[in-house]
DNA sequence: GCCATTTTGGTACGCTAGTACCAGAAATGG
DNA sequence: CCATTTCTGGTACTAGCGTACCAAAATGGC
């Protein structure tokens, strides 16, 4: 269901911003009724109200979330500065869009950029949207190597894309999990002039 | 809590087996108590005889598939024929290895591979056994390479199964996911002499 | 201001989950 | 062969879940 009025709105788009905090924080076993709803200081109900199904609410935190990410990435190209694209940095920009920023509680930000790959397979309703997101993350690398005055093939960028991500998979093992550390190892490796 | 009869420590596998299966077909969601004491054909309250906690269960049952998956590749390894390694049927060897072999449930055992990188994020508990279990697939990595006579480094078997891993879960999200195809492709071109 | 529509929020139902309990059966070892 | 340990399996408890329901309140068009 779709809100028709503007305070309906703005509650529905509370549910979604309070699902979308607790998939950061939780994964996507976190995105309840009752979590949200408390979440947002809504009663119960209104979760069922304004979305059929709980599919439909981790749909929309999903997009939310993932929709935020995109516009940031979008900020960082916009202000990159050609110049300025030395190795070290450039690297660094690159996992930033991949990862999220350094700054952010990181470890749970970075899970949930796989689990949303890996929960894709169990949850095929979810394949549209993820689609959709993952093709213009891939635009927007393109658009920065371009930028960068370092072009590259799509080809070359799902290869770096894979490498980053296979990077951060198999650190998520680790007791002390360091993704960032490791992706950031394989990727400067890659990415070095041979 | 261990089996101190043999008939005890039958049943204590039974379930253990019974947990996998349900492990690799519904993925972590679908190891329950009453679930795995059903598949078993044993009543409930063994589940909780045998094991402490249901994370306890999940851990046997992910050591048990795991090693299972290590003796097929131990076993690849020491039938390899040194001179029948020719890139195409070497390229396919290794995603033997990393994905498990072409013919099995295929979507599903793959996926498994990747659930429990990502589950380890938020399930501490698995990370010594995902360790182990990790390292000693390197480890065959490494040696498989070593008697195919393309001796690797360890960071170039690491690189090896990042982009590998990266293209799986990619490759999730596609409307029909052909994980295995995505990984090919990206591990044939970077095997290939340069 | 009136009335149809939308929204609200408290409550309840049916279900599944993990886990606890315990009387009795089976196995074990001295 | 008996005493003790180990095991069995039916049952029940509590908690949390998705979802349905519905009387009352708020809202918006006329």
């Amino acid at each position: 269901m779709t809100a028709a009025t503007p305070k309906g709105e703005r509650r529905r788009q509370a549910l979604v911003e309070a699902a979308a905090a607790l998939l950061v924080s939780g994964g996507f076993d976190a995105v309840r009724h009752r979590a949200v709803a408390e979440r947002a200081g809504l009663p119960l109900a209104s979760t069922t109200y304004y979305f059929d199904s709980l599919d439909e609410l981790v749909t929309a935190a999903l997009e939310f979330h993932g929709t935020a990410e995109l516009a940031y990435g979008k900020a960082r190209l916009a202000e990159l500065e050609p110049a300025e694209c030395g190795g070290d940095a450039f690297v660094d920009l690159v996992l930033d869009l991949l990862l999220g920023p350094v700054g952010e509680v990181d470890a749970e930000a970075v899970l949930l950029r796989y689990e949303r790959l890996v929960a894709t397979g169990r949850r095929p309703y979810l394949r549209p949207l993820m689609r959709e997101l993952s093709g213009q993350l891939h635009d927007l690398l393109h658009d920065i190597f371009a930028k960068a005055g370092q072009p590259v093939g799509r080809e070359r960028v799902e290869e770096l894309i894979a490498l980053v991500d296979g990077a951060v998979v198999n650190a998520l093992i680790e007791i002390s999990p360091d993704p960032r550390a490791a992706a950031r190892r394989m990727l400067a490796k890659a990415m070095q002039p041979r």
